[in-house]
DNA sequence: AATTAAATTTATACTAAGTCTAAATACTAA
DNA sequence: TTAGTATTTAGACTTAGTATAAATTTAATT
């Protein structure tokens, strides 16, 4: 509840994070700002990624792997995985609010947010000619 | 793909796992079997529902949260977790059908599974009277 | 400007969840 | 039996992340 502080430290990894066209891990994130010729302590960039996270200014994403990843795009979106190749896409259509007021009915409970992960295989994997 | 084999360990593992009402990690897995006089050894413990899970007799649910949580419910359904106490209930209505094609359409995967977790807050953390 | 206080970074120790390894047991099949 | 395979066990190890305490930076006060 305190307003913003963006350090360098804070503010190159949030730079890094929101110019990414995937979406690292913190070992990525690390690895990437060494190769832009910053070196922030391991700790840092954690305590960094919980802050801008905290902020709303990034979201961390538990796909079920053992990493968490993160992600510039701050809107309301979904993840889908390609279980051959890794690869994590956007999914930008929501769940059909019928079906939430659905779940809410049917378990009594106030639903706030839900968090969808998807597997399957990416175009490039399912046509690996091309 | 070699056919089922159940020792003594998987099967009280899987007994203990079926019985729940509830979704317990690893390690109130082994709380539970020590009550109920086993003693087996940790590294059995997750071999066994790595096991069981690879034999599709129970489910891996990863939530989220740092550790892993099984279930004995094999059809397909999903989860809501109360933020207030944690408790994790099922959600037995799937998404609708017409959702998923427009996810894989738009995204051009063949969509194999979704994995979905609701947050909210549950009846009884709503009613704390009562 | 100098001094104090608060916030942040750093290095490193530590924790939690789970995997790996090698020896000991148990089970199966000649 | 005996040999071969599978499983369990104990304990070392790995990975991702948190906690701590000293050092540094930043902001506020005199
Ligand atoms: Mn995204
Ligand atoms: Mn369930
Ligand atoms: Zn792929
Ligand atoms: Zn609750």
């Amino acid at each position: 509840m305190s307003r913003l502080n963006l350090t360098t430290q804070r503010k190159a990894i949030l730079d890094l994070v929101q110019s990414c066209e995937d979406h690292p891990t913190a070992a990525e994130i690390m690895e990437r700002l060494r190769m832009n010729g910053h070196q922030f302590a391991y700790g840092t960039v954690y305590n960094s990624l919980r802050y801008l996270t905290d902020a709303g200014l990034i979201r961390e994403l538990k796909l079920g792997e053992t990493a968490s990843r993160y992600d510039g795009r701050t809107e309301d979106h979904y993840h889908i995985v390609c279980k051959k190749c890794g690869r994590v896409d956007e999914v930008l259509s929501a769940p059909p609010a019928e079906w939430i007021r659905e779940v809410a009915a049917k378990t009594n409970y106030d639903v706030h947010h839900s968090q969808v992960v998807f597997e399957g295989v990416c175009y490039s994997c399912k046509h690996p000619n091309a």
